[in-house]
DNA sequence: GTTAGTGCAAACCTTTTGCAGCTCT
DNA sequence: AGAGCTGCAAAAGGTTTGCACTAAC
């Protein structure tokens, strides 16, 4: 189980496991990936409803800082925030659609391939790397190509010309 | 010339040249890259003084939006803010030093191979793409090392444990 | 003359900091 | 016991919004 090489790590070093930090980490390890640190504190809340909001910030803080967790921002898709993802997995990139939000993940030499040029073109030290990918997944893709129709028709329904406006999206806090 | 064809993009679209956002195209396209809205903001208002802050942050998004630039975090090296460069060149990928905070550009068939291949593996509609790597370049991995050996001998002075702190990095407004 | 775009002030969200008190080891 | 952590309140940084006014077409 991950979170047991997560916990080894950290006492060598010198970090105390506090049952905030053991929560939070459980929390990390278990539930897949892409978690925010609003979404992480929610989380927490519920197995310790003492548990503080800078505490979350600071433990992330701590465990990117450490190498043991990624640092993701997913395109912005959802705002500004960051999110957060153990690091035992195999280098991968993301794949996120910008029209539903769903995000894949994709593993692929070319990855590997990237990192590698990288490192001998440049006599880098590649300690962290970061693929994102935004578009239109498969089943959006129709669905956005039905949209613009109609957003074209409106528009020259209404004789403007054909200067189209991007929807709001903040949707923060829910 | 760069510039030209963005006015001729957003012309085409029925959005207004203004003088604002002329100033701004104007940079973006001259001053290189990687800029942050602050720093934009500052340059453009030696060239107009009352142009106004919220403006570049509108005229950003608008641009993000059309496709016309590109929204970068350099792995968060100087904090939380976003750094914008103009769409024209060719896909590359960004390598920032950890320690110095130079940036480099890496072009190379990695890139088209792997916006190819998540393409076709799931059928996805590539928009955007955006990889960022973070480590040491070839001058500072030597002070690195040389740095973490210091430290090394100080806390083994002191009789302390290996626990090695990270050094406060908020950097932001200078 | 319209309607899009600007400036200003004020809000907003996310993240950090200072400090007193608590707790792991 | 004592450094390391936590919680709380308050701040900071970056960005967005509401609204009245201005300017591009």
């Amino acid at each position: 189980m991950a979170i047991e090489s997560s916990k080894g790590l950290l006492k060598e070093r010198g970090v105390r496991l506090t049952r905030q930090r053991q929560i939070l980490l459980e929390l990390i390890d278990k539930t897949g990936e892409h978690l925010d640190a609003e979404r992480l504190f929610q989380m927490a809340k519920e197995k310790d409803p003492k548990l503080n909001r800078v505490t979350v910030y600071r433990t992330l803080k701590m465990l990117k800082a450490g190498g043991l967790v990624d640092e993701l921002d997913l395109m912005h898709y959802g705002g500004d925030q960051h999110y957060y993802e153990t690091r035992l997995k195999q280098e991968h990139a993301h794949v996120i659609c910008l029209r539903c939000g769903k995000v894949e993940e994709f593993f692929g030499e070319p990855l590997q391939r990237l990192r590698k040029q990288i490192e001998s073109h440049f006599g880098f030290q590649v300690l962290l790397a970061r693929t994102e990918v935004g578009g239109y997944c498969a089943h959006c893709q129709t669905l956005r190509a039905r949209e613009v129709e109609e957003l074209r028709l409106l528009t020259v329904a209404a004789g403007k010309p054909a200067a189209a406006r991007a929807p709001s999206k903040r949707t923060r806090r829910s």
